[in-house]
RNA sequence: GGGCCUCUAGCUCAACCGGCAGAGCAGCGGACUUUUAAUCCGCGGGUUGUGGGUUCGAGCCCCACGGGGCCCA
């Protein structure tokens, strides 16, 4: 984007001064760049020299390089064609012999094909100029015949070529991989020579494309509500925090959409979904990213078992539009069954099983933090008996679990949310979704009772003034919300990163295409 | 927050007990008209992540810091 020029003329000595020594330095920069960097540096001079653009505003392309393959498939060794095209690709590879150069060309889709120069069909000067200007990595356009090779691969015999982009900087070596770092740094660089980062990349648009397809299919209306605001709330999570210039007021990156969409169900829009990222200011491992894509879901007249179907249905037809199958396959090559209905366990229960004595929403505070300390769990001063029911159990039972498995009936303290159980006491009607040891989705029957929301909100105030830095505060325009009425209905969030770790086995960075990662040193 | 592993040429990696920093690919120059990680001849390419320390001598040992990965909380 053009900028409005400065209107005072830098014609001062002193400027002048600056502006030689900035140039000095920037040529001494240039001298100490490694030598393939400059090489390729001093190509693309040498073609602006010889007035030949080295990125043109356009280049010939009458064919993917797919779609070449496909009209062509089938050709016998040495067969040529009459049919003329005009590709363009990346080079990946280079063999040449005096007379006759050879390329493979790659498409963004990673479909290859081979180019082939002879020196009888583009002539001495154009084959000249391929040898002394064209690295790898360069994107080149060439036009010519379809052929097969003699050693039987599909090719294009080049009558010309043209260079469509120049590249200053060479490719990792192909057939090796990138290592870890350049994987999250420059994604653009992997994504050229890895064909398993292209994989993931269109897997995670099939599944977010398949979630939305489900919705539409249960007349589900698709919602943006605000990233930016005045109070976090939602979930047990510590905010960013902003500032608006405008407002003069501190703003927060929202952990949640809920408070949001549940607002939306009260206004008669009965069946919502949210797709888009929530930030929060905590942790980065292989399974947590400060930015992640979730994916929140409210219905009206629906409660938390209805919720439970729907997950499993929204995550059984994503697994088999972008993969083909609910048994999927894992980057460490073991397979895993998403298939069938899910189990069903209830945490206090188990937990009791567990630790081989019952465990009631009654058990005192103490007792737990007892049998915490024994099992080698820390326990924050702050943390209620409810939270020390969740890290025993997450400890003894969830992080073991293997099969997709639905949890039920959590503590109340720890659900600020959610309706209390219509038939247990001092449990609440939420489930949670774990695969493979993690934590995948949550659902609720969904709390709308405005007097016992405000108390629950209430208490969470308390909390958060006693310290608890992941604690919500009271959103009095929520509560007036409630107060004019939710229906009964059910809420499920899926983090979106996580379904696409279920559903590959890989970590959450590489399902992430630019995850965020500390500045380079 | 804690533990473990890792950082060496553009890329992927070597370098034994602390003793002249190397290979393949890539790059540069040359030969070659059917190659497929072409081949053959020759050449260049390094602040060993950063800063300290020990030592006659440090890529290697010690300390601190930074980046990345894995495991735990």
């Amino acid at each position: 984007m053009p900028e409005v020029p400065p209107t005072t003329p830098s014609s001062s000595p002193l400027a002048d001064d600056a502006v030689a020594a900035a140039e000095a330095e920037a040529q001494l920069e240039r001298e100490q760049l490694p030598e393939q960097l400059r090489v390729r540096r001093e190509k693309r001079q040498r073609l602006l020299d010889a007035g030949v653009e080295p990125y043109p505003i356009s280049v010939p392309r009458t064919a993917s390089l797919a779609e070449v393959r496909e009209a062509h498939a089938g050709l016998a060794a040495g067969e040529e064609t009459d049919v003329v095209v005009s590709i363009a690709g990346r080079v990946v590879f280079q063999r040449g012999t005096g007379k006759l150069a050879f390329a493979t060309l790659q498409d963004g889709d990673g479909t290859r094909l081979q180019l082939m120069l002879s020196l009888a069909e583009v002539g001495e000067e154009a084959l000249a100029a391929w040898k002394a200007d064209v690295d790898l990595g360069d994107v080149i356009s060439a036009t010519g015949r379809v052929i097969q090779s003699k050693r039987g691969e599909l090719s294009v015999l080049a009558s010309s070529w043209t260079m469509a982009t120049k590249a200053l900087r060479p490719l990792p070596v192909l057939h090796k991989g990138t290592s870890e770092e350049v994987r999250v740094r420059q994604r653009y660089v992997d994504l050229i020579v890895r064909p398993e980062a292209r994989a993931v990349v269109r897997t995670r648009a099939a599944v977010v494309k398949s979630l939305r397809n489900t919705f539409d299919s249960l007349d589900y209306l698709e919602l943006e509500t605000p990233m930016l605001q005045t109070l976090h709330g939602g979930a047990a999570a510590r905010p960013f925090v902003t500032h608006s210039n405008a407002f003069d007021i501190e703003l927060y990156l929202r952990i949640a959409p809920e408070l949001f969409l549940k607002r939306a169900v009260v206004g008669g829009l009965d069946r919502v979904f949210e797709i888009n990222r929530n930030f929060r200011n905590e942790g980065a491992d292989s399974s947590h990213s400060p930015e992640f894509a979730m994916l929140e879901f409210y219905e009206a007249y629906a409660d938390y078992d209805l919720m439970a179907e729907r997950t499993r249905n929204l995550i059984q037809t994503a697994a088999r539009d972008a993969v083909g199958s609910t048994t999927v396959l894992l980057a460490d090559g073991s397979e895993y069954d998403l298939g069938g209905t899910w189990a069903q366990l209830s945490m206090y229960p188990t937990l009791s099983e567990a630790l081989g004595e019952p465990i009631t929403p009654e058990t005192p505070r103490s007792l737990l933090a007892e049998r915490c300390d024994r099992v080698g769990v820390g326990v924050a001063p702050s943390a209620t008996a409810g939270k020390l029911v969740e890290e025993l159990w997450e400890h003894l039972v969830g992080d073991h679990l293997v099969a997709p498995t639905f949890v039920r009936d959590f503590p109340l303290e720890t659900s600020p949310l959610v309706k209390s159980h219509r038939s247990v006491p001092g449990v609440v009607e939420k489930w949670d979704l774990y695969v493979r040891g993690f934590e995948l989705a949550t659902g609720y029957s969904e709390l709308n009772d405005p007097v016992v929301q405000r108390e629950r909100l209430e208490a969470q105030a308390r909390l958060g003034a006693a310290g608890d830095d992941e604690a919500m505060p009271v959103d009095e325009d929520f509560l007036r919300a409630m107060e004019v009425g939710m229906p009964p209905a059910g809420g499920v969030g899926m983090g979106i990163d996580r379904l696409l770790m279920a559903l590959t086995g890989l970590g959450i960075r590489e399902t992430i295409l630019f995850p965020l990662v500390k500045p380079e040193a």
